[in-house]
DNA sequence: CTGTTAGCGCGTTCAA
DNA sequence: TTGAACGCGCTAACAG
């Protein structure tokens, strides 16, 4: 049933050595036309195809990577991983994916699996700046493993890494809504437990500061990275003495129900109140009220983050240089904090 | 540098046999309780840990499936993926991925790929009807690999399905537009090579006749699952003697765009034109005007493909038998095509 | 240019 | 209960 042929049935058809088959197949120099001619022609007709798994374990490279994210099916990380697969194939890696459910532990177990199966590096982007990344480097760096980490990162010696540059987006977005000639901004961020949320605050803090504007802690609030999370956030703002007239939130999804409760107050955007998010989603382009949202580019960011591993594994020796790719974001101005037309 | 500890390295401390050793890991009876004690915590010292490379050399089973969509960031095709993922890492599976791009050779390629590293089965979803399956079948059954076919199949022996009934979601989309008092009923499909676009439409066909409503061809357009589409489709619709009065769409986004057109044209909906897409994309939910659209349910879909998977993969001996599981999708109602209130 | 040997790491005979 | 030997399929070292 099973119809494996292998170097040592051609082999044996031929009446040769099987080194002489692997050679033939290899394109070793080392070999005579004719019997090359040979072998190609045999293997051929017997259908035969390469073991990938006793090449992997004879060489010690498995021509997989492991890709670790929270969901695959969150807009952004599907699209870092089309990025990834599209450049890795290319090379003939194949990617194998695991999800964390922003979750430590189980990032951990998949982060072991994947490095028991022998595979030639590892891009994640980290469920938690609390992760126990000593053992993980343990692990990884020790066994050679090119350690990649895009988005979501924690500065570590040895580690590469692929991001954008959240201060600037924060700073950016923030910006924009003060040119707007919003006075009153409040913010809406994510986790305190991932870097890249306490980079946009930074960056929205810093813009308000350098505009002369003062920063009211009352006006930032974590939330949640869902559409009622949004709602809710805004009813609570809104109940201020002395109430925002603009929002930047982390997340699209928390920017939409922003607009949605605002619009359910009567309150008018953008003529009375400004929104805009992070992401870039693409329900963000075409909604009626398209929403203003910060590109992170993550097509991009998934081939960069292929390049940088392919990079790694390609460099001659044990050298292994860490590599601090960091993309610039941008803004993507709609209507939803368009005052002026 | 590299600590990759092996049995033979744990057996050589405790001056045994390699075999012993691995029988006292995978907890074989044969053996006295003493020394399995004396391995594991050796084993525990050493951090050792199996490898599944060799494994998979030695057993034939590399503990792989792979996974070819069209595009991976599809919300859809995300989806399902999540839900293999979600499943078969339950049962030790890691999931490769590819992208076949709507190409019936990329696809081939893929397979090949994945078949050559020893997947232990495969799970598609075909970009095309015409794709060469008799050779896709000479190298998957042969090898006793199983495929499994979701969303997009083909009806082949020996080949199990997930799909979801397409000519019932067609029926049941179309029913209701014609329950909302619609009479001039268009569609907009997707292309013919692929057959769930055809049962979509055989659907809407048969809704049409079972209420006694003429079938006008001039009322069926094919068109690319984008926004853009969907405006251009809806625009020479719409200059016809007698223009439609409602549209099913099977693309969300092609929904999206005939919506984003029939505002421009001034036309009100869904009092005077109601519109109906398929997929159940996020976006549909929360949009302004709330798009009414018929749920695939991906990610049960692609649990139970996996599922699917693991069931012939435990059938005993040779005997593979073949699935064909059909969910019903269901239509969600929304405002799109809501004349009662 | 080609054949022989050995080993990647593991599980599984067959003897003892 | 344990050990020695073998093979999964392939490539690389060493001979010839």
């Amino acid at each position: 049933m099973n119809d494996k042929t292998t170097i040592y049935d051609i082999a044996e058809k031929l009446s040769i050595s099987a080194a002489t088959v692997s050679r033939a197949l290899n394109g070793s120099t080392k070999i005579s036309s004719k019997t090359r001619e040979l072998v190609l022609q045999m293997a051929e007709n017997m259908n035969y195809e390469q073991n990938k798994v006793a090449l992997a374990l004879k060489s010690g490279r498995s021509k997989n990577v492991g890709v670790i994210v929270p969901h695959i099916n969150r807009s952004f990380f599907s699209n870092v991983i089309r990025g990834i697969e599209e450049e890795l194939s290319l090379s003939g890696y194949r990617v194998i994916i695991c999800q964390s459910y922003d979750n430590a532990e189980k990032e951990m177990e998949s982060l072991n699996a994947l490095l028991n199966a022998q595979v030639d590096g590892v891009l994640m982007s980290i469920s938690d700046l609390t992760s126990d990344l000593d053992f993980l480097l343990s692990k990884t760096i020790r066994k050679g493993v090119p350690l990649i980490f895009f988005d979501r990162k924690k500065d570590i010696n040895g580690v590469s890494t692929v991001t954008i540059n959240d201060f600037e987006g924060g700073y950016q977005a923030t910006q924009h809504l003060i040119n707007e000639g919003c006075k009153r901004i409040a913010h809406l961020r994510g986790a305190k437990s991932l870097q890249i949320y306490n980079d946009r605050c930074r960056g929205y803090k810093q813009a308000l500061i350098d505009n002369g504007l003062e920063v009211n802690d009352e006006y930032v609030l974590e939330t949640k990275s869902k559409i009622e999370a949004g709602t809710e956030a805004i009813k609570q703002l809104m109940k201020l003495p002395n109430p925002p007239d603009a929002v930047f939130s982390s997340s699209d999804f928390v920017a939409l129900g922003v607009i949605k409760e605002l619009k359910n107050l009567g309150i008018k955007i953008p003529e009375n109140f400004c929104v805009a998010g992070f992401g870039n989603d693409p329900f963000t382009e075409f909604m009626e009220m398209p929403i203003s949202s910060v590109d992170q580019f993550p097509l991009e960011m998934g081939k960069i983050a292929a390049r940088v591993f392919l990079e790694q594994i390609d460099s001659p020796g044990e050298i292994k240089i860490e590599k601090k790719v960091v993309l610039s974001p941008k803004l993507h101005i709609r209507k939803s904090s368009s005052k002026k037309p």
